[in-house]
DNA sequence: ACCCCCTTTTGTCATGGACATCCTGGTACA
DNA sequence: TGTACCAGGATGTCCATGACAAAAGGGGGT
């Protein structure tokens, strides 16, 4: 690990850390740092410890805290302060697999990993490997995360293989078609997709038609879609990175751009900390409650 | 279709067309387009064809034309256009299927889609599949996307089915555990994976162990997993989409970062555009590419 | 305990200048 | 005739600074 390991610039940083240019400018005026070298042409050269602390006062601010409180703390105690941020355990359902899937993401095991996870997915079914299995070890691996205990390449892997196993999964179910017809996508911006195949996983045994646009579709064309494929559902996921401001306006937006009849879903653990009540806009803050809103979807709409 | 069709602010179109704010601005400055109205508080406020245009330009220059030639033209000189740049029709290995692919995209027949697909893959084999029909059929959709046939959603749905079809491919083979082994992953900002599937797929009957990290991996990260996981290939993969600039100075500081024995292989199609010869980068410009760089590897390594 | 209002915090936008880099076309030279 | 090189235009990124709207926090009153 050289010391003398490549400087970024802004556009790097941006990249890497997820804080746009103008944020990085104005903390650097407002609270002096990060305080980058300047190059010759005096752009900024962030060094990678700089970059390190950004990235951990980022997740932290994913969590709901501000910038003002963390930006004066030192990498040790952010990481600190990380640990403490971790939601207090609410459950012991499985802290055993927890413990053993970390342990094999550390040891970069991923015959391992693969094994255990199919393992566990064909042992409860799909639906119970989703709620009971899926979104606790999400959660324990992004909190091991944010304890700087996993590396990202390795969060990368987990996130690789868990795909690798619900894409197995939605597969091998045979499709019938049925009401609702629901068009599962995320906006542009969010490229986390993972809620998307735990929501298809989750809900394709019920006998409903889940359409995947994948990630990152452009509003205009979910309006599109939605009417081309005739859906009745528009459901939405929202992972934490995602700027919590974006949420509620695209959201209203969206609602706008839809037919009334055409149900909107959002979903993903940072729609708890949505302020606003969106008129006709459902929640899904847990995977869970992806059933509840199907449910009563069929219950209205008879 | 409102005309009062919501106006988006500078973010947003950054986010839709990919356009960064700051080349958005001086294109206004310096080319007068776009020229978007002000709301009460002096921000811009782009117009949906103004959008649409930018989205033409756009998807033209990813094709290696310059900004100052489109921006004065009009939308549809610029679709005209678009369908001249397209490559001229280099064979006709399959024009059937390609012809028959678009036409289920544009009936949005999403059971008929995976039918086909699925039937392709088991008819061909999972090598030939990719060589010789997920190649051509992706230059087709990307071709007839270009021309403004396809909306963007029909190709996302393209995207999605294809990433099904060849994640079960990839999955119902058994790993067998041999040299090389192989790390796939996109660098930050690249965020198309369906190269890396397609890699995984082609080479995982060869006895390899590709290891896949998904899209945007930090490049630190890359040379952390490269290590972990003792990979004897880094295989990165660019989309057309992915600034041509950006490209030479990742490789070669990811060339710099990774030990010498560890081979950098860089695919897409864009790589055929890249001036500067990269020492220690073997390219991959041709999917089928891959077989080779992985029978030379084999070779040299004995 | 809840709600409303005021202050502080924070992110985003705007303007305009500067410059490194890439591309194009032309010219000199072998 | 072909190649190497150079000037100038085209293009994207960066910088500094000012401004302001929206969100969050903090009281005080009901």
């Amino acid at each position: 690990m050289e010391s003398s390991g490549a400087a970024l610039n802004i556009s790097a940083v941006e990249r890497e850390t997820g804080l746009s240019k103008d944020v990085l400018r104005i903390w650097e005026r407002r609270y002096g740092f990060p305080h980058p070298d300047r190059d010759d042409n005096a752009e900024r050269q962030y060094a990678a410890d700089e970059v390190a602390k950004l990235r951990a006062i980022k997740r932290l601010m994913d969590t709901g805290l501000r910038p003002g409180k963390l930006i004066r703390q030192s990498l040790d105690e952010l990481n600190a302060l990380a640990e403490q941020r971790v939601h207090p355990r609410r459950d012991a359902i499985a802290p055993a697999i927890e413990r053993d899937v970390l342990a094999l993401l550390k040891a970069h095991d991923v015959a391992g990993l693969h094994g255990t996870l199919t393992n566990l997915l064909l042992r409860h079914g799909v639906q119970r490997f989703v709620v009971e299995t899926v979104a606790p070890l999400n959660r324990a691996v992004g909190e091991a995360w944010m304890r700087g205990e996993l590396q990202v390449f390795e969060e990368h892997l987990y996130t690789e293989q868990l795909q690798a196993a619900l894409r197995s999964a939605i597969s091998a179910f045979p499709r019938q078609p049925g009401p609702p017809r629901i068009l599962l996508t995320t906006i542009p911006g969010e490229q986390h997709g993972i809620g998307l195949l735990m929501v298809d996983a989750l809900i394709s045994p019920e006998g409903v038609q889940c359409i995947s646009l994948g990630t990152q579709t452009p509003f205009e064309d979910i309006r599109r879609a939605a009417l081309a494929h005739k859906a009745h559902v528009v459901a939405l996921s929202f992972s934490m990175a995602f700027p919590l401001r974006q949420i509620g306006e695209a959201l209203a937006s969206l609602r706008r751009a839809l037919p009334p009849a055409v149900a909107l879903w959002a979903g993903g653990e940072v729609t708890r900390r949505l302020r606003k009540s969106l008129p006709g806009v459902q929640l899904i803050p847990e995977i869970a409650d992806a059933l509840a809103a199907l449910k009563s979807w069929r219950a209205e709409s008879r």
